[in-house]
DNA sequence: GCCCAGGAGTGCA
DNA sequence: TGCACTCATGGG
């Protein structure tokens, strides 16, 4: 078992769980058991230090995005003068933006289109305890997210199971796509193309395409205009826009290579109601 | 019963 | 191109 320690005030398990961009986690001793394709690592604090345990130190090292200084990007941040996003800088600074799965992710932001996040969660689970390969951590059992072919032996019927709704057949043909083409045409794609080439996917539109990028393939210069988005721009930057697309435009012209971490800042918080 | 949830596909003007 | 309609499902 290895163990990474990082400044508390820079990596709030709570924080980073919760703001939605993972969807595998679960209350466990003193923390949280995090689960991220096969692997697992319990995080938990004393306030002043951050402990993620692990078999894989390295893995969740770069999971956790520790190698980026976030007294640097809230700093940038501040520097913008919006009140959410200083407020949610101040009381938030722990939340750090993960370096997760892209296979994990397409399927997991699918699921999300329309969709809440208990309700997310539960379908994940129910998809991992029906394919995925059982696994044990600290004493606990859990389910390794499937695999590329595990995915696509799966029928429609299954994802209806699980819980997906009308999501079964972009589940279904997403796994078919994935098996037949692989992920390597992603890679190394600027981020408007990999954008282009997500959207491809039945059920992948601009915002969960923007999610895959930003959490998947971390690209930071993503930025998810989802329905809270849309209310943040109206109410904290007295937008008068309406179309999706321009305003994803707006804020990532505005906030370019951070465009990605801000708009968690500004979402987590918007959800807070800091 | 209603409305909403980290939206997207489809059809029609 | 724009816009309305529809799509399961569970919680408040």
């Amino acid at each position: 078992m290895e163990k990474i320690e990082y400044d508390a005030k820079y990596f709030n398990p709570l924080h980073t769980l919760d703001c939605g961009q993972i969807f595998r986690f679960s209350e466990f001793g003193e923390g949280y058991m995090v689960i991220s394709g096969d692997r697992a690592a319990y995080l938990h604090t004393d306030g002043k230090t951050t402990v993620a345990e692990c078999d894989d130190g390295e893995y969740f090292y770069n999971f956790f995005d520790l190698a980026r200084d976030y007294a640097e990007i809230i700093k940038k941040a501040e520097s913008f003068s919006v009140p959410l996003l200083s407020r949610s800088c101040e009381k938030c600074s722990g939340l750090r933006l993960l370096n997760q799965q892209k296979e994990e992710m397409i399927y997991s932001f699918i699921i999300s289109q329309n969709n809440n996040i208990p309700r997310i969660k539960g379908i994940i689970s129910r998809i991992c305890e029906g394919l995925g390969e059982k696994r044990e951590f600290m004493g606990r059992q859990y389910y390794a997210f499937p695999t590329t072919d595990a995915l696509a032996s799966a029928d429609v019927e299954f994802f209806r199971r699980a819980g997906c709704g009308y999501r079964d057949v972009f589940l279904f043909e997403t796994s078919k796509k994935i098996k037949r083409e692989g992920l390597g045409g992603l890679e190394n794609l600027n981020t408007p193309d990999l954008k282009r080439a997500l959207m491809e996917y039945k059920g992948v539109g601009a915002k969960v395409a923007d999610c895959i990028a930003l959490f998947g393939f971390s690209k930071r210069d993503s930025f998810p205009v989802d329905t809270w988005i849309e209310k943040i721009y109206r109410e904290d930057f007295n937008g008068k826009l309406t179309d999706r697309n321009k305003i994803c435009d707006y804020f990532t012209g505005l906030f370019k290579e951070n465009s990605g971490y801000i708009q968690q800042y500004l979402f987590y918080g918007k959800r807070l109601n800091l």
